[in-house]
DNA sequence: GAAACGTGGTC
DNA sequence: TGACCAAGTTT
């Protein structure tokens, strides 16, 4: 059952929020609603320690839309630098052409626009309208599903995928004034990364340790199926990272030789590489090399 | 709905 | 040491 007075637990949220929120450049009073919309998909499953110099990087070389949409893509995914999941880069790259063909350069204001934009899901596109344009969204990202789960749930983690009724929670406890819901929301997902983390929950700097149904349940174990179950090394997945590495270093096309001296499995290594090419990061140019795309 | 998709730090 | 975790999206 949603709490009957959300108050009880957003007022609490906000104070803390107000103490103790990381100074980050993307929150700060002059950031731009692209600089806002490039963090949220840098931070798409990686730290932010590892996203900053990135983005300072970027918003230096491209701080328009119109900048990163006039170079050619692979630029996007060598400056993502070891990031992870490149695809994001290249993605980014097709939404900022998107902004220049379809909104004029401005990052659209809309979450249903947002939506449309390449690499952005119904998080993303939630973040964004709520944290560059002040607007009244549930963000449910992994911190906000996490402390909802335990605030609300009695448990220690949410379900795998996001259900109907997590959405139900988020919206129920949104404040009814835009700005305040948009602030409520990147609060809570502080909240999520800093006190109530996924490990060893620091519940007693918690502003709402003594609403908490998990607390007040006993903080009862995780009981579901196992939540994760993916290794690493040794993976197609691995191997792809290996051969972009290699066109990222590198600035001008590259032999196959190259590519086939970091990767010894051939048959891995020659799928992982059509994968690559396939999703459009890597360029097989006539000669029989290899480059980034343009 | 499950599986694929990078990388590096932590306990 | 190896499993887990970090502001998800796409197919």
């Amino acid at each position: 059952m949603p709490n009957p007075q959300p108050e009880t637990i957003t007022g609490p949220i906000l104070d803390w929020y107000a103490e103790h929120a990381r100074d980050l450049p993307w929150r700060a009073p002059d950031a731009t609603p692209w600089g806002i919309l490039v963090s949220e998909i840098m931070l798409q499953q990686t730290p932010v320690v590892r996203v900053l110099p990135v983005w300072h990087e970027w918003m230096k070389r491209w701080p328009t839309p119109a900048a990163l949409a006039a170079e050619p893509s692979g630029e996007a995914v060598r400056a993502w630098g070891r990031l992870g999941y490149p695809r994001r880069a290249l993605r980014l790259h097709g939404a900022a052409q998107a902004i220049v063909e379809r909104h004029g350069g401005e990052v659209p204001d809309s979450h249903e626009d947002l939506l449309a934009l390449p690499g952005i899901g119904a998080y993303t596109a939630a973040a964004v309208a709520s944290f560059a344009f002040r607007q009244r969204h549930a963000v449910l990202d992994t911190n906000v599903r996490r402390v909802l789960a335990r605030l609300v749930s009695a448990r220690e983690y949410p379900p795998k995928a996001p259900t109907r009724a997590e959405v139900k929670v988020a919206e129920s406890l949104l404040p009814p004034d835009p700005p305040t819901a948009a602030r409520w929301s990147v609060a809570v997902m502080e909240l999520g990364a800093l006190v109530c983390t996924a490990r060893s929950p620091r519940c007693v700097d918690c502003p709402v340790l003594d609403r908490c149904e998990w607390q007040l349940a006993g903080r009862p174990a995780y009981d579901g199926p196992p939540r994760r179950g993916q290794t690493y090394t040794g993976t197609d997945r691995q191997c792809r990272g290996r051969l972009l590495a290699v066109l990222r270093e590198a600035h001008e096309p590259v032999e196959k030789a190259a590519l086939d001296v970091v990767w010894s499995d051939a048959v891995q290594r020659e799928r992982a590489l059509d994968g690559l090419i396939a999703d459009g990061l890597v360029d097989p140019l006539d000669d029989g090399r290899y480059a980034l795309p343009s």
